[in-house]
DNA sequence: ATGGTAGAGGATCTA
């Protein structure tokens, strides 16, 4: 079972190099964030065609996110539960047994701006949220965008980025509330390259000079971090003409 | 310290 999230920044945009990824990785079920696509404009009969059910919340112009999956789904849940947001930053479904939610956590923009403080009170929703859903799902993934760099070694420079927003201590500390409801980052549970990153700034040549992030996750519960075979980040994407500024990041879970 | 690029939409806003 091969689980994976990408950050596609305009699927209108990267349809085709989704659907090439698609392709060439046979993820069971693929994540994906700043879809930019109200509903009605969802390539659900694209995706249907190579053998991808689709679920999706989107909007116009900003946020969006989808589950494209190989299998049937189910209980299908979108938005956090309880908490009154226009934004459209969570999908959640049921595949058999495992939980699969995809998630586009705020940037916040800068440690003094107003979307920041949406950004910390949006994180402690999602996780009251989760902590139920663990309850039900002892299988969950928790897949997506957080916008949070979980330590200095995830970030290029980290001196520079100090009290930065995506590397702030308050984000680190939402970010650790989500490993203590008992979630792994399962790209820490390998041995993995130094400076891997999954995101960088379109801009500076940021990419070219492995100026990076790494902000997109992949967070497993107990039951699934111990049949987590890998996790990887897949950066020939980012290396493609007219690239998302995000690489895709897949586990492969065993029986 | 500033501004660089990309996407959406058609001037800025968001990242």
């Amino acid at each position: 079972m091969k689980l994976a999230t990408w950050n596609v920044n305009s699927l209108k945009v990267r349809l085709p190099q989704v659907i090439d990824w698609l392709g060439s990785n046979q993820p069971d079920m693929l994540c994906l964030q700043e879809t930019k696509l109200i509903n009605d404009n969802f390539p659900e009969r694209e995706l249907a065609a190579i053998g991808y059910q689709s679920f999706f919340a989107g909007q116009r112009t900003y946020n969006g996110v989808a589950i494209l999956s190989k299998h049937q789904g189910s209980e299908v849940v979108t938005g956090i539960p309880d908490f009154a947001d226009e934004q459209k930053r969570v999908i959640a479904a049921t595949y058999g047994d495992l939980r699969v939610v995809s998630v586009y956590v705020p940037n916040g923009e800068d440690v003094t701006s107003e979307k920041f403080t949406y950004k910390l009170r949006w994180l402690p929703a999602l996780t009251k949220w989760l902590q139920q859903e663990l309850k039900q799902y002892p299988k969950l993934a928790l897949l997506g965008d957080f916008n949070i760099a979980p330590e200095d070694r995830d970030v290029y420079d980290p001196k520079a980025w100090e009290g930065k927003v995506l590397c702030s201590q308050p984000e680190r500390n939402a970010f650790n509330g989500l490993i203590e409801l008992g979630l792994s980052d399962s790209f820490r549970l390998f041995e993995q390259p130094e400076k891997s990153y999954t995101w960088w700034d379109y801009r500076m040549m940021a990419f070219r000079l492995n100026r990076g992030l790494r902000i997109d996750h992949i967070l497993l519960s107990r039951e699934l971090a111990s049949s987590c075979i890998s996790c990887t980040i897949d950066k020939t994407m980012r290396k493609q003409e007219r690239p998302s500024d995000h690489a895709p990041v897949m586990v492969e879970l065993g029986t």
